[in-house]
DNA sequence: AAATTAAAGGATAAAAAGGTATTAATATCT
DNA sequence: AGATATTAATACCTTTTTATCCTTTAATTT
């Protein structure tokens, strides 16, 4: 469903949102370490993220990324959308360039239902709540 | 959601579905043609099916790619498994290898619910109906 | 000034997508 | 029956995309 990449950005931001509480950074290696990531490539997810104004960071001593209160606000639609683009909710889901409501493919309308409750569940996935009921250990990032 | 290769698969399959009425076979050619793919590329996914049993084929002039009636009957579900895998159907939405009822990632059961949604999409299309409604002009796999 | 940490850019590896050439099977036509 | 034409099967190669790693630079604190 999701681009690997877009996996770690996922578990990574959301991580960042639990532990990003009063002000608190987080740097990469500690995250690698909480999400079970490879460090380079988490790294480079992040800039990507911070340079859309999703996750904030600072660098030098005690820097990181950390999470502003608008952006723990913001749900999983949009973190979706920056890393895997919005083909999925917008195109054609035999891959066809021609596709419409008038010029439907075969699966056309029953595509359309699927990646709407798609769309509704990323959008109601919040960074907040799921960093809570992962703070409440209700989920889990990690083994045990 | 799918794969490139698995879109061509659908499309392909629908596409020889219509095709194949009475004992009628089809072409790599045609197929191309009618779906507008990759000649070899499309040809490779087609062994790959074939050797599943999921479409029949006759080597030698008027030889091509057909359906048994028994295959008519077998929805995108099969197709989507030969070609995708079922790691969707199964594997946790944010690629967690522990990832359980017990033990759940923080989008665990909504994904589950979308999976599900998806998974019955796909087993109710199945290949004859598909196939009617391109007949008909209901739907479309090429620009008109 | 020194130490720390993210940003940036590129290098490498692996997987997916697409292409080429050869072989095997089958029907048709002498 | 045998040769020929046709068509899918097989094996291998190239390109593109995705994923991963490494090295250097820039910012910030102490």
């Amino acid at each position: 469903m999701f681009s690997k990449t877009c996996e770690y950005a996922i578990r990574a931001m959301i991580f960042i949102a639990q532990k990003s509480k009063n002000g608190q950074k987080v740097g990469i290696k500690q995250i690698t370490e909480g999400i079970d990531s490879p460090e380079h490539f988490i790294a480079k997810i992040l800039q990507d993220l911070s340079r859309r104004g999703l996750v904030q960071s600072l660098k030098g001593p005690n820097g990181g990324f950390y999470l502003e209160d608008s952006a723990k606000k913001s749900s999983l639609f949009e973190v979706v959308k920056a890393i895997d683009g919005d083909k999925f909710f917008t195109g054609c889901g035999l891959g066809l360039k021609n596709c419409s409501e008038t010029h439907p493919c075969p699966i056309h309308d029953e595509f359309k239902k699927v990646r709407r409750q798609v769309q509704d569940m990323l959008e109601k996935a919040k960074l907040v709540d799921l960093s809570e009921a992962l703070e409440n250990e209700i989920t889990f990032l990690k083994r045990k």
